[in-house]
RNA sequence: GGAGAGGUAGCGAAGUGGUCAAACGCGGCAGACUGUAAAUCUGUUCCUUCGGGUUCCAUAGUUCAAAUCUAUGUCUCUCCA
């Protein structure tokens, strides 16, 4: 055996470790990143009020490298958003200017809150360039060529795109030219998917001044099923505490499959390679204690909710799952018939009666710890906990 | 503008007059096993006062009977030297 030293890495050695780095534009990069000292910028378009745990995953990478000793700008896209980036299946439904401005102020607030990055809004240097000025100075650089063999258009060519959704690229590409311009901006990070508008931006700013840019990509987090991480139930989870409580949150990351949790833990939390190899070590030995799922749930939960939320969310869980009634358990108040159906639909833990009857029968709902199987059944107590499968647990109140 | 192909449950996709509340797959939900994991197996998946009711883009028709036929409208996609 070879002793381990114990030698930190260099930032871009441990970005690659952590399986933070899909593709990059240069070969000069990794040095320019292990020197620090570059302005950088990853951008995000206004499509909601508040980032969801996908924007934490590559926001966390713009961390990494801010506290390597880099200059981070969050481009919030005021513009681009009005325009919509093409998904790969289908046009974007246009979100309205008010809209757009509520989610802008919402992103803007949250960034500044959790990771106090500048924030620049593109609609502020894109907004007053005119039709044909825009055909003259940019479209020019464009050749349609180029724009058709990108991924996010050539994916969409037999089921169609608009031209509002084409040109998003070219929008897109403005941004890096403007803050290589004005913010000597020379490194862009992004998602992988970002890479086409990414590759846009660079191209625009070497073709119209000559200058070289840089980028690189993060993979996209995926679930065991190859299914886009980040959601519970069908529901994103926000950053936004009022939208997923930490509670939501905790248990989100608690139920993450041990197949995966360590590559998360490499990508998501802050913890250095070493505690993460050591992690490691443990979960391994004894997974059933999900040691590194805790892990997970704590560097996440305290980084943007602080440890007294983490420490209360841990509570709640275990408390909850002990079948404890406490104060701080989801809690639920409805009034009306006491019948266990009509129970069930008004709190939402079953949207239809059909589907109430059918989990009372199949044996899916227990109240107070004994299961119900009678689809009559009158509930007598004011003050019930109702648990809907295995995870599902709420505390009723009626009235 | 013209020509063509389409619009079926959350998604994909069968069905082309009655046996259709609509095959099948995925996804979802629940049960068993477990560790609040994975895999596997089982049930279930429009609503319901369990009598029935309302569905297959919309409207109007044909018919004893329409997801299926007709007309019009509407939306989507493909192609146009």
């Amino acid at each position: 055996m070879v002793p381990q030293r114990v030698i930190k890495m260099k930032l871009f050695d441990e970005l690659k470790w952590r399986g933070l780095i899909q593709d990059v534009s240069s070969p000069k990069l990794e040095e320019m990143i292990n020197k620090g000292d570059l302005t950088f910028y990853i951008g995000t378009d206004p499509t909601a009020e508040s980032m969801h745990i996908g924007h934490y995953s590559s926001f966390s990478v713009a961390k990494r490298l801010a506290d390597g000793g880099h200059k981070p700008i969050l481009l919030v896209g005021g513009a681009t958003g009005l325009i919509g980036d093409p998904k790969p299946n289908s046009e974007r439904p246009m979100i309205t200017k008010e809209e757009l401005e509520k989610n802008y102020k919402g992103l803007r607030k949250q960034v500044e809150d959790i990771f106090g990055f500048e924030v620049v809004n593109n609609y502020d240097w894109s907004k007053d360039i005119n039709f044909i000025d825009y055909l003259r100075d940019y479209g020019k650089y464009f050749s349609l060529n180029y724009m058709l063999a990108k991924d996010t258009v050539k994916s969409r060519l037999d089921i169609g795109i608009t031209y509002t959704e084409f040109s998003y690229m070219i929008l897109q590409a403005l941004d890096f030219l403007w803050l290589y311009e004005n913010k000597n901006c020379l490194l862009q990070i992004g998602g992988q998917d970002q890479w086409g508008n990414i590759t846009a931006g660079i191209e625009l700013t070497r073709k119209k001044i000559g200058a070289e840019v840089f980028a690189f990509t993060m993979p996209l987090i995926l679930d065991a099923h190859g299914n886009k991480f980040g959601k519970s139930e069908g529901n994103a989870i926000w950053l936004d505490k009022n939208l997923t409580t930490p509670y939501e949150m905790y248990q989100f990351f608690i139920n993450q499959d041990d197949k995966m949790i360590i590559k998360y833990l490499k990508m998501l939390s802050f913890l250095t390679p070493d505690e993460i190899m050591e992690i490691e070590k443990l979960h391994n030995q004894k997974p059933e204690l999900r040691i590194a799922q805790k892990a997970l749930a704590e560097d996440i939960i305290t980084f943007l909710h602080g440890k007294e939320e983490f420490i209360k969310a841990q509570e709640i869980s275990i408390k909850i799952f002990n079948g404890e009634n406490t104060d701080m358990m989801p809690t639920l108040v409805i009034s009306g018939s006491k019948n266990i159906i009509d129970v069930l639909v008004n709190s939402n833990i079953a949207p239809s009666k059909s589907e109430a009857r059918r989990l009372i029968t199949q044996g899916g709902i227990e109240i107070d710890k004994v299961k119900i199987i009678d689809p009559n059944y009158e509930i007598v107590k004011n003050e019930v906990i109702i648990k809907k499968g295995k995870k599902s647990i709420n505390k009723i109140i009626l009235k």
